[in-house]
RNA sequence: GCCCCCGUGGCGGAAUUGGUAGACGCGCCUGACUCAAAAUCAGGUUUCCUCACGGAAGUGUUGGUUCGAGUCCGACCGGGGGCACCA
């Protein structure tokens, strides 16, 4: 089988090509899909995660948009006042990327890729207000942007500060940590560099509190989702504990704050420790060239995950000595050691060898005394010095704590610190502050002067929008802002003195963190939206998108409605009160003898299962499904399949089969399979349409047998439909359609009443497709003599009568075991119930003359006869 | 290492949440139509025993709760995801 798809072409067969590009025609010339505010009615927001311009969509916005698409169809159907939108996440990397490699300025790369994608999307027959689109390259859009960020930092929500941050080298511009996965870029997968820059800080651990204790009400998330923010932002109970500091000979150093979790183990420290980025490490290396020596050494140990676990605990003993704040008299070394992290805590611990496990291997090291000061509750003995004990037990060697359990002891221990004024209880967030300077020139230059008397300087409003210079060059590595020869010489707003732009860009994050907002008012000048059409629309009731975002767009958008909160632009909390995460589109990948991958177009299947490469017939090994990717070449081309099957085809096996939050396995068979459904719902349609009564004609008063079966069946459908769109199992409403469909094919329609039964049966069809293949379904509403657009049309309405069956299946069991079923009349009583069910000759055989012990009935399900 | 999710035919997956396991689709097999093929239509398709009627086993493994377990509980095995020197 090649895998070039070749729809064949025989007669009275539906025209997709026609049929498509017909109705959605017919869409745009009557702005269909174009929303308004409207009070009088109830809204639904319904949103898919707006595409990166990066050249074609790819088919896993294919899956996206179908899902979102399903939803906005419904949902209008259903009488909501729909908006669903659609725009262009344009600022970003590749753009440069390609200007540098292919000469052409980032600009005219990515309105050219929105003018491309836009066709392709439009290809689809997407029901989108397309006269909403945004591009958050735009000035008119990100003009609100560099407001907001004026505001939030007159707010006291973003801020500069000089730290170590995340360097990506390939990139050339620094990291939030959030872009940082498992010591590497996000984007370029190189490992990251430290360095210390002064940068943007936006405060989302103003939130941390909030952004946790509200995800519990999010009931509409996925809980996965929730959990992964969860863990991000990291809560952690404990306490700040001051230590007095000495040196030898008894002088002064001053008070040592460190934050623990564990200061029931306070009686087992046995040393401090403090990250080689302490400011106390800073003072003292300057005289001591031993320390300089170690603290260059820490910061070269890489970040990376496999560098941190095999890294060995380090230690430079510091001319210091700490005061037990408990324990007078007693004092402990004071450590630089390599395994504490400034950015946590106060970048201070106390080492508690027993009760820790890097700790305990300092100390072993160091020859360190090791104390026990918990015990097993089951009085267990251990040997501490062997190793650390984790887990949670009762105090030992330890005052006052003696004998109470590990939080109980806490509790104590913190109100007794408070009391003598040496501690406080805390709690500690994981969650840093979100780095937003970006190094790059495609993106939203942050509106900041720098001005030699005045220090840093907002951009007054009368001069926004900070607009990004044209001419700009790529010949070179950093950042075109930076070396461009004018655009950053303005003068100081305040002191009118010469000063400097700020020549750092937004991370596009920022970007992506309230165009959802936008979107209630796009065109809107003087504000970012307007609050009343705001009010109206938001929040998002249905965003729908990648996993990949849990943590990074999801919890940015999250702070960014807090942060416009703060300064009064809104009383929301939330932007998203429901949230769909779909999984990814694979395909099987394939290799050529000489290791090279291969493209789906560049092999053959041939007899016994075999894979040949189509150029030679060498043969060709197929390896596991996987996200379609470029690198690993098994990308299939949604316009291709557009253009062979059709939208509603792709739409319909995007659907299918696999549940939607599941990864689903493109196959050419499966597309097919899915083509062939199509044509086969149209010659059905086109056969029953015959000797079917207009439309419009009178109910009649009696229902043959097979009428009534076939009605059930189309009741039942809407039904069993309608709740499997709410929950989001399409592939369960596709399997439906699948079993209405041959239902429908079955039937003879040989009375008026069965014919009558048949044309509502084909109506009701027609509507149940129209979210998923709403081309096919507006050609068959067309062919059933309505007047109207389906895409106008309500949702059937099922007729509870008909959803009730009058006689059921009841299954027979022996010890739980089926012996065979019984018809019995619904909800028939208990007592009949067990009489015929004792009557069935399958379980006579069985009992083989015993007397039943008990017999159990479930109504309307089972008989159990226990002997 | 810690946290979370998932294991059902040849394949993707259903199973009203403790009540007839395998819906629906793909694939495959048989037949019809055809000179033939494609397309289409009809039938079959968990495994094993049986010509058949029937019967037995069966949801990763294993133990338990229950009249009854894919579903609940315990242990284990396998796969995937998130976090990770976070004190």
């Amino acid at each position: 089988m090649s895998s070039t798809p070749t729809a064949p072409a025989a007669p009275a067969r539906y025209n997709f090509h026609e049929t498509e590009a017909k109705w959605q025609k017919v869409w745009e010339d009557r702005q269909t899909f174009k929303a308004a505010m409207d009070k009088a009615r109830p809204k639904y927001y319904v949103l898919e995660m707006f595409p990166y311009p990066s050249g074609r969509i790819h088919m896993g916005h294919v899956r996206n948009y179908t899902q979102g698409d399903v939803i906005a169809r419904y949902k209008r159907a259903k009488g909501f006042n729909v908006l669903h939108p659609m725009g262009w996440d344009a600022f970003g990397l590749p753009a440069e990327n390609a200007a540098m490699e292919k000469k052409v300025h980032p600009k005219k790369w990515t309105y050219e890729n929105i003018a491309t994608m836009k066709t392709q999307l439009k290809s689809m027959g997407l029901s989108l207000d397309w006269s909403r689109e945004l591009a958050t390259c735009d000035p008119t859009y990100y003009r609100h942007q560099q407001k907001m960020f004026l505001d939030f930092w007159k707010a006291g929500l973003a801020y500069r500060k000089e730290a170590w941050v995340n360097w990506d080298p390939v990139d050339n511009t620094v990291l939030a940590n959030e872009q940082v996965i498992e010591g590497k870029g996000w984007r370029t997968g190189a490992p990251v560099e430290r360095r210390k820059l002064t940068q943007w800080n936006l405060k989302i651990t103003h939130f941390a509190d909030e952004l946790l204790s509200r995800l519990d009400t999010l009931e509409r998330w996925p809980e996965k989702v929730r959990l992964m923010q969860a863990n991000w932002i990291g809560k952690s109970r404990g306490a700040r504990v001051f230590w007095q500091l000495t040196d030898a000979s008894g002088k002064d150093h001053g008070k040592l704050e460190i934050f623990t979790t564990r200061p029931d183990t306070l009686y087992g420290a046995s040393f401090m420790a403090l990250s080689a980025e302490h400011p106390l490490v800073a003072g003292l290396a300057a005289n001591d060239p031993g320390l300089q020596r170690f603290v260059a050494e820490c910061r070269k140990t890489g970040t990376a995950a496999a560098e941190v676990e095999t890294a060995e605990k380090q230690g430079y003993k510091l001319p210091l000595l700490a005061q037990h704040p408990l324990m007078p008299g007693k004092t402990v070394p004071v450590y630089a050691a390599n395994f504490v992290l400034m950015e946590y805590g106060t970048g201070a611990i106390f080492g508690c060898p027993g009760h820790d496990e890097r700790d305990h291997e300092f100390a072993t090291k160091y020859g360190l005394p090791i104390l026990q000061v918990v015990a097993p509750a089951d009085g267990t003995k251990i040997d501490i010095a062997a190793a650390p004990f984790i887990e949670d037990g009762v105090v030992v060697n330890s005052d006052f704590l003696n004998g109470l359990d590990v939080e109980e002891a806490k509790s104590r221990v913190i109100a007794r610190l408070e009391e003598m004024g040496v501690g406080k209880g805390t709690i500690q967030y994981r969650l840093r502050d979100w780095l937003v300077s970006r190094q790059r020139y495609w993106g939203c230059p942050i509106p900041a002067i720098h001005c030699e008397s005045c220090g840093v300087v907002p951009v007054p409003d009368k001069d926004l929008p900070v607009e990004l210079p044209d001419d700009v060059t790529f010949d070179r590595p950093g950042n075109p802002l930076d070396r461009h020869p004018t655009w950053k010489h303005v003068a100081c707003p305040t002191c009118g003195k010469p000063a400097r732009r700020e020549t750092d860009t937004f991370d596009t994050f920022i970007d992506s963190s309230w165009y959802f907002d936008r979107f209630t008012s796009p065109q809107l000048t003087t504000a970012p939206f307007d609050r009343e059409e705001n009010h109206y629309w938001m929040p998002v009731d249905q965003y729908i998108g990648g996993v990949e975002h849990a943590i990074l767009h999801l919890l940015y958008s999250r702070f960014w409605t807090r942060a416009m909160r703060e300064v009064q632009m809104t009383s929301r909390d939330e932007p998203f009160d429901g949230l769909f995460t779909q999984g990814m589109v694979c395909h099987e990948t394939y290799r050529a003898s000489d290791g090279s991958w291969l493209t789906p177009e560049e092999i053959e299947r041939v007899e016994g299962g075999k894979v040949v490469r189509l150029s030679d017939r060498s043969p060709v090994e197929v390896g596991r499904s996987e996200k379609m990717s470029k690198s690993k070449k098994n990308v299939v081309d949604p316009d291709q399949i557009i253009r062979d099957y059709g939208a509603d085809t792709a739409r319909w096996f995007m659907l299918s089969d696999s549940p939607p939050e599941r990864d689903l396995e493109w196959t050419e068979a499966g597309v097919t399979g899915a083509w062939r459904f199509q044509q086969r719902l149209f010659r059905i349609a086109t056969a029953a349409l015959e000797g079917l009564p207009p439309a419009g004609t009178p109910k009649p008063a009696a229902f043959s047998d097979a009428a009534t079966a076939l009605r059930r069946a189309a009741h039942k459908s809407i039904a069993g439909i309608s709740t499997d769109i709410e929950a989001f199992h399409f592939n369960k409403a596709v399997a439906r359609l699948y079993e209405f469909a041959n239902t429908i094919d079955s039937v003879k329609a040989e009375d008026e009443s069965t014919k009558w039964a048949l044309r509502e049966a084909l109506e009701i069809f027609v509507r149940l497709i129209g979210p998923m293949t709403p081309h096919l379904a507006e050609e068959l509403w067309d062919a059933l003599g309505h007047k109207s657009l389906l895409a106008d049309s309500p949702w059937p309405l099922p007729d509870d009568a008909l959803l009730v069956d009058d006689t059921v299946t009841v299954a027979v069991q022996l010890n739980g075991k089926l012996r065979g079923t019984i018809a019995l009349a619904k909800d028939a009583p208990k007592d009949i119930a067990e009489k015929t069910a004792l009557a069935l000759p399958e379980l006579a055989r069985g009992l083989d003359g015993k007397t039943p012990k008990r017999v159990i009935v479930v109504p309307n399900r089972i008989v159990n006869v226990v002997v």
